[in-house]
DNA sequence: ATATGTGCAAACTCTTTGCATGGAG
DNA sequence: CTCCATGCAAAGAGTTTGCACATAT
């Protein structure tokens, strides 16, 4: 009914997500898919990462400093580092263990996030 | 130099605070505040919170599905579980240890937040 | 009396939506 | 040739700021 049809600006955006590290913020994505799509637009970038969250392509990464991020759903379980100084977001491939025994009685958990906050290496001076 | 004035409006503000349990948005001190001063305006509490916090008389929280909240600075140090049913957010008085060993060389950690998503006990029907 | 604090409304930023055009199938 | 997707611009939502008036000290 709605089949998807492959356009030169969606396939930059995916190609952005499978040639980077961490999660993105729209703005991250437009600047990074111009280079594939010159005349690409925000709006366009908006909606697709939307369509690829809800297809499962991309998880939603809400950190503080800005509004959402996205980044591949096919990564394995991580958690993420915010650097003060650039704002931008890196993985941390361990996770504690036993995080969601960490909520009381009567408490029903489905999923956990854990952000470390500092300084990258390049930030470090 | 900037001596702070006593007002009706902050100390209602600040008694919301006082005598709530989990971190709050502006639209949620708003209300609560202004049973005690009912002329209040949403940009007064958004001024006022964001002086209490630099004050640190506050904290910011920031937990996805909304914008920022703020909660007693003064409060021993925890974590949030977020209700995916009624967006509420509730303080978990546990913490996994050694958590700030998780990041990778080089990176300089100096904070980190650990949040539950579920339900809680209201929401779990 | 003086200068800070408040309330309102306008400005801003980020995100979403409406609509005419472009392009995939 | 059909419709879905795009780009632009306008509309929304949340937050901040400018300004005249109110008020704590």
């Amino acid at each position: 009914m709605h089949p998807q049809r492959d356009t030169r600006q969606r396939r930059a955006i995916r190609a952005v997500f499978l040639d980077v590290a961490g999660p993105l913020t729209p703005d991250d994505v437009l600047e990074r898919a111009q280079a594939h799509a010159p005349t690409l637009g925000l709006a366009t970038v908006y909606r697709n990462v939307k369509i690829l969250a809800e297809k499962g392509w991309l998880t939603e990464v809400e950190l503080p400093g800005s509004g959402m991020r996205y980044e591949l759903a096919a990564r394995p379980h991580h958690h993420h580092f915010m650097c003060r100084a650039c704002e931008k977001a890196f993985d941390i491939h361990r996770c504690p263990e036993a995080v969601e025994d960490l909520a009381p009685e009567g408490f029903e958990v489905d999923d956990h996030e854990v952000i470390l906050f500092g300084r990258c290496p390049a930030c470090c001076t």
